[in-house]
DNA sequence: ATAGATTTGGTACTTTAGTATGAGTTCATT
DNA sequence: AATGAACTCATACTAAAGTACCAAATCTAT
């Protein structure tokens, strides 16, 4: 935020500065108007866009993954990994056969994922993951 | 895509315009400087905001529900129900519960939801409705 | 090196989930 | 009034998910 406040102050600065520059280039002559008028309606609209995009920014970063969370959560390295592909919709066996292990650590996996978010099945756990965001989509 | 085609046509000429509307007020001394200057500001400015917030839309209606794709696959409102209930992470027993009708009644509806999903199970049902943008998130 | 966490895996069991099939009910539309 | 779609529910399964315990191998950091 404090952040914020300084980009701000600059700009605001910056653009008071630009309109002194443009009015004494404009009566002493030095540039034409269609220049200066042009150029004041480039930097505005740049930072028209950039405002926005920040804006939207925050906005989408609600959406992504929170390493953070994760390790408050403690989940394992190996537990995040299975809980991904609950996610992507594939079953234990599936599960077993994309990490290479038995379907049975794939069970000690979620059951362990389970009490670690609070949750009694695969997509009640999903849900919860994404509440804490530690899920995409 | 005409649309936007149609919006940026008005919006060039409108800027011409305004251009040569600016530069006549000043050489005549109609307006003043500040003024003229200030306004092309707002104006692009303006635009600016406008334009990153169309690109912005764009993106984030992806995340939003489409309501012609769930005609197309051919979910019925009770089915629909049941996948919200099922993406929300209930058990059937509880999603019965919820809707006030017995558990075999949502085993039936689930069961639909997975043929017409092309799914065998539920996380994978949730995950292929939300590629369809017809599940929020 | 060793304690602690992680990963792995097994057995045995209970609980949900999911399938198949059939059938009665409701509701809108022709 | 009849038809078809949607909704309801049941029985009888099979399959998958999930729980509870235990235990060994591996990794990690002090």
């Amino acid at each position: 935020m404090k952040k914020t406040i300084l980009i701000f102050g600059v700009l605001a600065l910056a653009i008071l500065a630009l309109l002194q520059l443009s009015k004494y280039a404009l009566i002493t002559g030095d540039l034409k108007i269609e220049l200066v008028i042009g150029g004041i309606a480039i930097f505005f609209f740049v930072i028209g866009v950039f405002i926005q995009k920040r804006l939207r920014n925050d906005e989408v970063s609600s959406q992504e993954i929170d390493q953070k969370q994760i390790d408050a959560i403690g989940l394992s390295k190996r537990e995040y990994e299975v809980l991904l592909e609950m996610a992507s919709g594939y079953s234990n066996k599936e599960i077993a056969a994309h990490l290479f292990v038995s379907e049975s650590t794939i069970k000690t996996h979620v059951s362990n994922v389970f009490l670690k978010l609070d949750s009694k099945r695969r997509t009640q756990a999903i849900q919860r993951a994404k509440e804490l965001h530690i899920l995409p989509f």
